[in-house]
DNA sequence: CATCATCCGTAGCCATTGCTACATTTACAT
DNA sequence: ATGTAAATGTAGCAATGGCTACGGATGATG
């Protein structure tokens, strides 16, 4: 009987890296466009944009750095790495294909931000074609 | 210039509350599940289906408890609790649409399966309501 | 009713992401 | 050149959710 249950198709033994990830999409997504819209980024910057403490941001930085994602020398702007440019890029992409795919399923502006921010870590590369096809 | 700084719509403030309310989501429906299925739901059977030790459950139980959303006493199966079987009936019913409305989409089933885990816990009412218009 | 496998709880470790409080660096203004 | 405000780093705490190792409870079986 209990060799019947069913495991997730997502294992939650994933979970904290599957939210460390996200966290690595969402701070590269945010420096991309705080460079684009006042040509750096600061930590502060990062804390104001994601409402946490800059603290938060520092370690986080930090971390990502490790990753090969961010670069900075202290009290210095933040910038993206190569690897890191390149999945903001792709993440960016991807988080405006939900968002125009929520507006054009009918979801007001406002709701669609909000949850185009949560799902587009989700989405996979089937889903996200399915959605662009239907924006076309 | 600083105070141009558009905040997310979702404030990262509320990230550790907002991972703990996934959890709570996924516990309480899984916990409806195994009991449809198997009639009762131990600890054990919820450590396979999310392939995670006994030990996290065990915990993760023991604070839904104070959540009041789930009952048991030590080395007993785990139950819901009124509050907790109405969370479940609704996180279920809107796994359900996220899971048919990727369907109808396009999406395959085992892809489907996976995305709809991560997205249903981001899905607010208004674009939980575009889904179900899309599938009639 | 004694034994043993299975189930479950506890102790204690780590990583992530929040925080406040305090220290340090930078940069600008006088 | 010096002082000060703003920006950033560091120390250390809490909550959540992973884990292994160990020990106690339960229940089935002889």
């Amino acid at each position: 009987m209990k060799d019947k249950i069913k495991a997730r198709s997502v294992p939650f033994s994933q979970t904290r890296s599957r939210h460390a990830s996200e966290t690595a999409e969402d701070y590269v997504e945010a420096v991309m466009e705080l460079i684009e819209e006042q040509g750096e980024c600061r930590v502060l910057d990062l804390a104001r944009y994601f409402n946490v403490s800059h603290v938060t941001v520092s370690r986080i930085v930090k971390r990502l750095q490790e990753e090969d994602l961010l670069y900075s020398k202290p009290y210095k702007p933040v910038e993206l790495t190569a690897k890191g440019s390149k999945l903001a890029k792709r993440v960016k992409e991807r988080h405006l294909i939900v968002l125009a795919f929520l507006i054009k399923l009918g979801v007001d502006k406002v709701n669609a931000d909000i949850d185009s921010e949560g799902i587009e870590h989700h989405v996979g590369s089937k889903t996200l074609a399915a959605m662009k096809k239907f924006l076309k």
